[in-house]
DNA sequence: CTAGAATGCAACCCGAGGGTTGCACGTATT
DNA sequence: AATACGTGCAACCCTCGGGTTGCATTCTAG
């Protein structure tokens, strides 16, 4: 196993540490969306959002794409599965729930 | 829903943020074990593991039980179950999403 | 071409929390 | 009873990170 892998669930667990970036996670597996746009309807700064953005993205939750001038973001759950893996390594006894979870995000 | 369930959901994250703690939980699965032993395979404190062993307790996912003048702490994974089903939430509205996107272009 | 909108970058504030040391208290062990 | 071991509590240090403001930059629209 790679050190590289440990890293990578790291990072994902600190992505999901954080209360509002589960929120913006909540909103992005809706409809993509823009930093400003994410913004106005939450009760935080455009470059808090930002921020958020960049520690998801460095997880590997979010993916970015400029389109003009502004920039758009947009979810990509595979990285989940990683977490969702360790947390099934560590778990002997086992919930049905993440076996569901396992199997809908393909191992 | 309780408001209760997205404190606990928020617990389990926190605690599954810092990699002391995961790897704490990771011992903890194969074998129980009191503060004072765990610290002693560890590069860090007695003290420091019983916080996380605060943390890791507020958050259900180790139950502590005391035997004599020493306390032992073993594993109790079910929480991680509702974490799981977050992330099964936010990435199951994806798919859906993906899903209807397939449907309307078809393919 | 110019005004407005969206992003990027930098500096700064401040509370949270991971870690430590020091000591007091209970519980075994002899 | 005396000693040693395990735990609990409290104060303290210091880094990290979530959030802000301010300004520069880039792109679009009129």
């Amino acid at each position: 196993m790679s050190p590289r892998k440990d890293d990578r669930v790291d990072a994902v667990f600190q992505a999901l540490a954080d209360p509002t970036r589960r929120e913006l996670l909540r909103r992005l597996s809706h409809t993509p969306g823009t930093a400003t746009e994410l913004s106005a309807r939450l009760p935080i700064t455009r470059q808090a959002v930002a921020k958020h953005m960049v520690a998801l993205s460095d997880a590997g939750l979010v993916a970015s794409e400029r389109s003009g001038r502004e920039v758009v973001y947009r979810l990509t759950p595979g990285p989940m599965a990683e977490a969702a893996e360790w947390m099934g390594d560590v778990g002997a006894t086992w919930d049905r729930r993440l076996e569901n979870l396992r199997r809908r995000f393909g191992r």
